[in-house]
DNA sequence: GGAATGGTCAACCAGACGGTTGAATAATGC
DNA sequence: GCATTATTCAACCGTCTGGTTGACCATTCC
């Protein structure tokens, strides 16, 4: 039969392959925020960013917790841990350099606006 | 019409999102190999496999290089930097902890003998 | 030259994926 | 109570993915 249950990597991995979702964590790296306002900047509908934030949480990036009427979504850094640790074994990266990652933001953000 | 290529990020993290692909590069810690011994310890097609490789080889993670009948696959580490420094920008890990990786490849490996 | 070896290509298939729309649920505001 | 707001659910659709098989190069060996 034969459906082997997802490793946890992948689905860390799969949950990070889509720009759409990679996008959605930076955001959430400012700040927690609802659903409606993680949808805000997107293109799509609301029902798709609420996917993208399943595949999020289900990969345990994100967690969400629902307040009165609406849902929370905030960032889970530690939700990475287990794929960087499985990625630091291929050579160990410099000790993380942030001004890299700021780099990687800005390029980022301009694939973002130049829709 | 609007088939954006794929960011560099998203061909990594898809790559590594298959259980597949990431053993192959575990495979290819240990050294080079040609395409058919990368396939021996797998129930699935020389083809298949071959297109693992390809994936792989795309997202910049390892490279073919073909002498004489035989192609050789050897990984690059810097492949995965790209992806690396962005998931660092989301809470420093600790400075790369090769038991820890000891021990995933150890769980790993008995996933794939639980077959 | 001809057979065997190493690998890719092409066509195909089932299932997952990323998106849509419209209806449904649940809490809030008046 | 009723309309509004916040979010999810369900069905659907086209495309991508991971696998198969069989034909097709290349290269090596005798």
């Amino acid at each position: 039969m034969h459906t082997p249950v997802p490793d946890r990597l992948d689905l860390i991995f799969a949950a990070l392959s889509d720009p759409t979702r990679r996008r959605v964590l930076t955001m959430l790296l400012e700040d927690d925020m609802a659903v409606s306002d993680v949808a805000e900047p997107f293109q799509m509908s609301l029902a798709a960013i609420s996917k993208h934030l399943s595949v999020l949480a289900a990969a345990g990036l994100i967690r969400q917790e629902r307040r009165g009427r609406i849902t929370w979504c905030k960032l889970d850094p530690d939700g990475m841990r287990a794929a960087s640790v499985w990625m630091g074994g291929f050579g160990q990266f410099d000790p993380v350099d942030l001004d890299d990652f700021e780099r990687f933001l800005v390029a980022e953000m301009q694939d973002w606006t130049r829709e």
